[in-house]
DNA sequence: CAAATATATGAACAACTTATCATACATACA
DNA sequence: TGTATGTATGATAAGTTGTTCATATATTTG
């Protein structure tokens, strides 16, 4: 059955929010972890604090990621655990 | 398991080639119609034939769609048929 | 309180995207 | 051959995104 436009304008929402090499690393990361600090996923990612922070703050807007601070580090998570699903679908691919 | 970092790039490439509710639009007809002219399209999502062109070569150029004559018609089709997949799996999302 | 550490923010800029318009090209048909 | 129809293309404008850099804020510790 077809998508409303609606349901067809949030699909390709979450698509943007999540069609970036290192927001998927970022997903990917938070898929196994539950959550991490910013410091982690920059050493993890080998990605500068400013960018990450950037690409982290935007996720969390858009409703992907939720974050907690715990002393001086601030701890994010997978909100939207469904965009794991999304690139686990493509990953399994064979033209990839 | 984790994605390889080409991996990454490349299901980031698909993502953002279908990021867009129009191109979602189209996938989601010729998933269901096998291939449908310009003119079938452009009449049955309402969008202006010169930008829907656009988006349809984008799309062929990029590897999702391909494309044959047929008088003066030119038929499109669903080359990547994963990225169906892709909008199914977002689009059974209880949040949408 | 000062210094160190962790993270966020904002400006600036290049690169890319989307949309629109005008126009070109290709095919069929009178 | 000319005209109508279907589709593509190129220029342009407006908006968005990704990145970098400098700086700001929050927290802990000495």
């Amino acid at each position: 059955m077809g998508l409303s436009i609606e349901k067809m304008e949030k699909v390709a929402f979450i698509l943007k929010v999540t069609a970036h090499p290192t927001r998927i690393a970022i997903v990917q990361l938070l898929a196994a972890q539950e959550s991490l600090s910013v410091t982690d996923i920059s050493e993890k990612l080998n990605v500068e604090q400013s960018l990450l922070s950037h690409h982290l703050s935007g996720m969390k807007l858009k409703g992907i990621l939720s974050s907690t601070r715990e002393g001086k580090n601030i701890y994010y998570s997978l909100k939207m655990r469904e965009v794991v699903d999304v690139i686990q679908c493509l990953a399994g691919c064979t033209f990839l």
